[in-house]
DNA sequence: GCGGCACCTAACCGATCGCTTATCTTCGAC
DNA sequence: GTCGAAGATAAGCGATCGGTTAGGTGCCGC
């Protein structure tokens, strides 16, 4: 029984799918697989079984699943712990969907590490579905995303979502418009209009554009160039290309069923699980240092330009 | 960091010794000082520093052996959730002091057995040392043996300490005798006779026997059989040879500072960290049936004769 | 200052871990 | 019935683990 096997397992049990839990890892499914054939065995039950939806405990695993998710946590624990008592800096690993990595956790992040020192955050990409399992498995401290089930989430800002084009595309000057007045037009997201579970996921289903249609960019910046190059319509989050707008390179195309406004929200593991970095990221972000700083965000900052005490760096 | 790293940590700063660590695990001395030494390189702290009385907790250290002791305990947990699951009898592992052991705990465990059902007991053999950190890293479940700081310790039974010989020894007849009376005559002891800190270790250290005249015997009916064939004088617990004295093959002697009364405890972690049959054998210790087993206890029956559901095995 | 004890390090060895790619099973959907 | 997707298994690999024996090293008591 190693904790690596533990991990894997919790997260397949958390997941509900060895291959999410392979990702979720950055291994290979066989990776996992093996792992978890290994505590299977040294265990004597299968702890997790194939069901009609994903695989599901057995009566073995969900007795240990709570057992070994404390386990996994502890460890991570007692590195924070030693790292705090040498006076090294706190880790805050945040995940977030993409938008918001590019966006908004950068500055957030600088600015709360200015404000409280002695921090040192990093700042990876999740799917909505992952997110969730890798705050509770501490593989990360906090995510920025969607609301989660299963954490503390509470909104942290609001935004409306928009699609937008070149100017003097199909749809510009029209007051109001079908979906189907863009049928036929590539969408340019980012990493998040994959994940169906993601606000843009969401919105392409709704307006069934079929998945030859996405095209996915490494960066939103660079799927807005793309529309602005005429090359097709994105979502957009409206305050973030407010600037684009404003100077003409984009227009904000009146399409049914938006301008939608969401919320983002911070996710953690509930209070008395928490690091003390993490509280105190929560409550910074009820500051007006840190509404500002996410306002604030223009992705135009490139990511090596932040210097200690706080290193962003993005993990996928 | 393996879990068998982060017990060997933990042994090593409750029981303040590498060696000493070693020898509750049962390995030699160097597997040990190197498990320490990688979980020292992996966390960078030295966790453990040698001080005046033995090894003593760095900053790091401190924080991180409880959660490390946590870690090793759910491990412990896991397994025994699985067998509950699967409907396997519980697991008790008890260690004793080996009069205890040779004695008591056969038939106890045998008659507990009995009651409860659905156990499978073991007996082990430990030094009072030793005993409080097993317990406490889940090696074991419950010591039978002296009362034990940092457990839950509960009187289980009387006894009272007496010295015997072959009749017509030295000490003969005499109603009074000084401790120098015995001089030059070897202790035939069993194993906790070497063990300073058990109530035999404790007479001997006051009568002063010098190391060279006490001699280990593997079971202490083998101790008192030599006795008996006049080989010298051996301590022993007086309900345990009254059969003995009764027929004339031992005397007790009339030593100056015995008999002893003294209390056998029966300790564990504390009720809300009990296993359920923890808590049972802890009611049943309260019982008649528990006195009489307790009494009774002649360690006439060979171990093999236990059957399912009790397998009652020696490890040491 | 010199044993001796306790701890650490070195060197070595077999077993296991953790990961890969490639190939089967298995089971549900159409 | 067959196809596809997801999981399990196989084979192979380097790294690490966990253990051993042998040989330092550093501190204490005499």
């Amino acid at each position: 029984m190693t904790l690596t096997q533990l991990e894997a397992f919790v997260l397949v049990a958390r997941l509900g799918s060895v291959k999410a839990a392979a990702q979720a890892l950055g291994v290979s499914e066989p990776a996992v697989s093996g792992a978890l054939a290994a505590l299977r065995q040294h265990l004597g039950d299968p702890l997790v079984v194939r069901g009609p939806t994903g695989m599901a405990l057995s009566a073995g695993g969900q007795r240990v699943v709570g057992i070994a998710s404390q386990m996994v946590n502890l460890a991570v624990e007692a590195e924070a712990a030693i790292r705090h008592a040498q006076g090294a800096p706190e880790l805050l690993r945040v995940v977030a969907t993409s938008t918001l990595a590019e966006f908004v956790a950068p500055s957030l992040l600088t600015a709360f590490a200015a404000r409280v020192g002695a921090v040192e955050a990093s700042v990876g990409l999740a799917t909505a579905a992952e997110m969730s399992a890798l705050v509770q498995e501490r593989l990360a401290d906090v995510a920025l995303g969607p609301r989660l089930a299963g954490l503390e989430s509470e909104p942290m800002m609001r935004y409306r979502l928009v699609v937008v084009a070149a100017p003097g595309g199909p749809l510009a000057g029209r007051a109001r418009a079908p979906a189907r007045g863009v049928a036929g037009v590539d969408w340019l997201v980012d990493a998040s209009g994959a994940d169906p579970d993601s606000e843009v996921g969401g919105l392409l289903r709704r307006l069934r554009v079929p998945e030859g249609r996405v095209k996915v960019f490494p960066s939103q910046a660079a799927a807005w160039a793309a529309a602005a190059d005429g090359h097709g319509v994105a979502p957009a989050v409206a305050h973030l290309v407010a600037r684009d707008v404003g100077r003409g390179a984009l227009v904000v195309l009146p399409l049914e069923g938006t301008p939608i406004d969401e919320l983002w929200y911070v996710s953690t593991v509930s209070a008395d699980r928490r690091s003390p970095a993490v509280t105190r990221l929560r409550r910074f972000l009820a500051t007006p240092d840190a509404m500002q700083a996410m306002h604030r965000a223009d992705g135009s900052v490139p990511v090596s330009r932040f210097r200690p005490p706080v290193y962003v760096t993005i993990w996928s």
